[in-house]
DNA sequence: TTTATTGTACCAACTAGTCTGTTTAAAATT
DNA sequence: AATTTTAAACAGACTAGTTGGTACAATAAA
C-alpha cells in the first residue's frame, strides 16, 4: 500500500521548526518550507491539511519531547529520593547539562507561539498551557517532597515556586537569543539551583 | 504649514504595538493596522516608509519606555542608598506593585522581534541587545553596591546575577501570557527578590 | 491492481508599497 | 484683517508579487 511518507513528514516538522524558529510561524510560508525540504506542495498538503494543522503538529511533538525531557531527567535522579533536596537540585543539574552542550540558544516554540497567539486555534494554544501545567505539577511534587524535611527560610508560595522553573527557563531562553550567548541559559539555571538550595533549610 | 500628524502617527505606534502582541509583526498586515485606526494607507506611509520602519519606531518608543521605567525606579529608590541591599530590594519591589497594577499580562516587543529574528534588520535587533546590556548595567552597579558590605553565601557570576532579572521578567510574561494568569508576573519578581534577599549576607 | 504518496499547474485573496491628487493650517503678502 | 501661498498631512485607487490552498495527474510500493 503506497510508499512510506513518514520520513517527508519528519523533514517537514524539522524544517518548519526551524524556519518559525528564524522567522515566527506566520512568517513562515509554506514556499519556504518547500524550498528547505525540497519538497512539493502536493506532498505538503498530503501530510498536512492546512498551515494550522502544521502548527499543531509541531507544537505536539514540540510538547512531547519536553515532557520527555523532563520524565528522563525525573527517572535519572530516582536514586536520590533518600534527600530530596538533593534529588531536586539534580534535577536541576540534568537541564543545566543539556544545555552545556548545545551549541546555539535554545528556542521554545511555547514562546514563539505565545507572541502571535491569534494566529492559533484554542486547541493550539490549550497544549502550551497544558504542558506548563504538566512542569507546575512535577515541580510542585518535587518541593513537597523537599518540605517533609525541610523549611524553607522565606515564606513562599509553592505554586509560584514550581513555576518558576518554567519561568526561567523561558527567560533564558529569550535573553539568551536577544544576546546570542548561547551559555547564558545554564547560568541562570544555575541561579535557579542557587535559589533552591538557600531556601530550603533543614527541620529541627 | 500644515495641520499636526503627532496624533496620527502614535495612533499606529499605539495600535500596531497591540496588533504584534496578538498576531506577530508579520502577522500584522498594514490593511489590519489601518482598520485599526480607522487610518488610510497614504496617511500611514506618510508617517512610516516602510513596514519595517514601523518596526524600528515601535521598538524605540518601547525601550525608552523600558529605560525610563528603570530610571524611574532607581531615582525613587535613592533615599535607600545607605543601605545598598535595602535599595536593591526596594528597586524590586517597585516592579512588582507596577505588575500587580497591570490589569491583563504584560507583554514585551523584545521577545516578540527575538521570536521572528529574520523579519527586522540588524540595526532594530541590536537596539533590544542595548537595552537588556543598559538593565546589566544598571543591576551590576546595585550589586555592587551590595557586595561593598555583604558577601554572598554561595559562589556567584556578579554578570549573569545582574541579568537574571531581565530573565525572570521575560519569562514571567511569557509563562504569564500562555496561562493567562496576569499576577504571575508579580509573583516571580517576589522569587528574584528573595533570591537577592537569601543570597547576601553582612560582612563581619 | 490498488492505495498511499508526490508533482505541478492553477486560483482567489491578500501583501507591502506607489501614485496622484486633495485637504488643512500656518505663514507671507497685500 | 483679508487674502494668497506653501508645505505638511492625508485620502484612496492601483499594482506587482506572494499567500494559503485546490485539483488532478503521475508514480511507486504492496
Amino acid at each position: 500500500m503506497g510508499r512510506d511518507g513518514t520520513p517527508t513528514r519528519n523533514k517537514i516538522l524539522a524544517e518548519s521548526k526551524q524556519l518559525v524558529f528564524e522567522n515566527g510561524f506566520s512568517g513562515t510560508s509554506i514556499d519556504q518550507i518547500l524550498e528547505r525540504t525540497g519538497i512539493t506542495k502536493g506532498a505538503f498538503f498530503y501530510h498536512f491539511k492546512t498551515k494550522n494543522a502544521l502548527a499543531k503538529a509541531l507544537i505536539e511533538e514540540f510538547a512531547r519531547e519536553d515532557i520527555h525531557h523532563m520524565n528522563e531527567a525525573l527517572k535519572k535522579t530516582e536514586d536520590l529520593k533518600g534527600d530530596a533536596l538533593d534529588r531536586l537540585l539534580r534535577f536541576i543539574q540534568e537541564f543545566i547539562d543539556m544545555m552545556c552542550e548545545v551549541d546555539e540558544p535554545y528556542s521554545c516554540l511555547y514562546a514563539s507561539y505565545t507572541y502571535e497567539p491569534n494566529q492559533f486555534d484554542e486547541e493550539t494554544l490549550n497544549r502550551i498551557a497544558e504542558t506548563i501545567l504538566t512542569w507546575r505539577t512535577t515541580m510542585e511534587k518535587l518541593i513537597n517532597d523537599v518540605l517533609k524535611k525541610y523549611d524553607t527560610k522565606i515564606e513562599v508560595d509553592i505554586q509560584s515556586l514550581a513555576d518558576h522553573t518554567v519561568v526561567i527557563f523561558e527567560g533564558a531562553f529569550v535573553v539568551s537569543k536577544a544576546l546570542k550567548g548561547k551559555d547564558l541559559t545554564a547560568d541562570h539555571l544555575r541561579h535557579l539551583k542557587n535559589y533552591f538550595e538557600l531556601i530550603f533549610e533543614k527541620k529541627k
